[in-house]
DNA sequence: CTGAAAGCGCTAACAC
DNA sequence: GTGTTAGCGCTTTCAG
């Protein structure tokens, strides 16, 4: 491998101490013990740092402490799914988060032909992170075995079945529906329909149930002809527009799994000349940046993702600086975001 | 701070070392000049090695190595623009395109209150990473100025017009819209207007340039009121469409900047009974997820962004192995994706 | 309150 | 072809 690096050569204790007329120790008490440094030397030393710009050596400290204070995240091919949708906005939080902690977020991919465990032992053969956040789980998800037997530190944004407890954060899917329900309801709507996926996803079974429940809260009666599920997309939230609007009773008012089954539900309506809004309503789930600029503007049911990445963070770290920390298991609640279309 | 950790204590070179009978520099022999340990000691190395997942100490290596194989990415908060919409791919290509060559990705964020410049000079300062991959750049970008001067190694996805050469390798956005308009013209379609965002932002002008050109190119004539600029959003799509189709003789074909532009353009089209595919055409920018789920399904310019991570990676890498490797500048052809639309 | 010494795990240079 | 030695930059005892 070549040598030649562009770096210009970091000061180091060493440089610090000396412009400080102190030992490179002392200033490493100053950075990390600073109560055992006289006022006078410190207010020195932290001068010099900051003449010099001085940061210690990250790679090195790591060396020393054992650890990297530096979390991994698997990023999955792309694929339409719930976490995709709102995952740049995701990451951006979880960076963020984690940067107020000091640490900061490592993104890996798995190799062609490799599995998902296989690189997540990687990174942990050659302690190159401190642990895991793990999102985008199934209900028996593999990962999350396996690092629970290998005791890494890792915290995960979803919910698993599995027995052995772990920490995790996740949104409350099933109070979100409940909320659009409630909220249809108290407009007046009492025939609600439910635009969902198919079951066997954790999400999707949770937005279901919300729907349910929050039937039974405002007192309407669950049809099963109201319920349609679906794959994601557009065009089926069209194609289920069609099958609910040929009922002899068709909705007032429908609640969708995702803003791209109500774009369709959205465009549908429009195309038989009903106004949204006014004679029938829709809400979609996600708020996804488009949401704004439907016509009309989409009512949604907002994850929260900054405080889940704040959470699941905070339990991370905390797993990490004490491994026999109990496992946090919480459930955010979600906002519905109010706009023309409900 | 804490000193308890989950970690289980990852073997080392010693403990390889005592399992083969060798000592601990025959093993870093074995994996960092294999041709001076004889055959028969390197596989016994090696089956040590496989025996106990023996990897590299990543900090102990980055140390002695002065570099850590890892590249810093700034994501920025979340805001509608032309990235965002393709975020998600794009972090994925870039991982992966540098896994293939032994690096990761660090995301960082800035800190509220801090400037963009701030936050790479204390990665910079810490020694955390070996170079940036900058995206989202504006025309005379301050965080390439800062890295120009620092002689930090970056590339660049996009461009900017600052004299200084740097590595970049951008999308040849008026080669999409170029593309998309010899597409339509092909097609039989004369008048063709252009729905893009409002002047002043690299892209934006690109793709408008490149419609320009392409219209030139079939041999057609520009017409002013053909062309329409404004902001992102699916009403600002249809509110354009209005304008057009106000026209006495209104365009039969819109190629817009943007997949959102297109979805109101569409459904501006639906709504006033005219059949997209057949008697008007409509092409978008971006290729986004939901262009596949749009009725009808939208034709759109898809930016190669998995060569585009690849190529600038490498850029990047070449720099950071060899700081004096003259700067490439890659200029990528995006792909139109023939859907019903157009 | 400050400084000297040791060592984290690894690799490069140099003996053997 | 293999082992010994030194040292990357830092922190952490432990003397002074």
């Amino acid at each position: 491998m070549s040598t030649s690096r562009a770096e210009v050569a970091a000061p180091t204790v060493h440089d610090v101490a000396g412009r400080a007329g102190v030992s490179h120790q002392t200033v490493s008490n100053v950075l990390n013990a600073p109560e055992r440094v006289r006022p006078a030397t410190r207010e020195r030393v932290q001068r010099a740092i900051d003449e010099l710009g001085y940061r210690p050596h990250r790679s090195a400290r790591n060396l020393k402490a054992r650890s990297t204070r530096t979390l991994g995240y698997l990023v999955q091919p792309i694929a339409a799914g719930a976490i995709n949708a709102v995952l740049d906005r995701f990451l951006h939080a979880l960076s963020d988060a984690a940067r107020i902690q000091g640490y900061h977020i490592l993104l890996f991919t798995r190799a062609e032909g490799q599995d998902d465990v296989a690189a997540y032992r990687e990174l942990i053969a050659s302690s190159a992170v401190d642990g895991f956040i793990v999102s985008e789980t199934n209900y028996q998800d593999e990962r999350v075995r396996f690092l629970l037997r290998r005791e890494v530190p890792f915290a995960v944004f979803g919910r698993t079945e599995l027995d052995e407890p772990h920490p995790w954060v996740d949104v409350d899917n099933a109070a979100g529906t409940r909320q659009a329900v409630a909220h249809l309801s108290s407009n007046g709507h009492k025939r609600i329909a439910f635009l969902g996926w198919p079951e066997g996803s954790i999400t999707g079974d949770e937005r279901h149930r919300g729907y349910r429940e929050g039937l039974l809260a405002a007192g309407l009666t669950p049809h099963p002809e109201y319920e349609v599920r679906r794959p994601d997309g557009e065009s089926e939230g069209w194609a289920a527009c069609e099958t609910l609007q040929a009922l002899t009773e068709p909705p007032t008012a429908v609640v969708c799994c995702s803003d791209l089954l109500a774009a369709g539900v959205l465009r549908n309506a429009a195309a038989r000349g009903l106004r949204v809004g006014e004679q029938c309503a829709v809400i979609g789930f996600d708020d996804t940046p488009v949401a704004a600029y439907m016509t009309p503007t989409l009512t949604s049911v907002r994850q929260p993702l900054e405080a889940v990445a704040e959470t699941v963070i905070a339990q991370l770290i905390a797993r990490i600086e004490n491994p026999l920390q109990a496992s946090g298991q919480r459930l955010l609640t979600p906002d519905l975001v109010l706009r023309t279309s409900a």
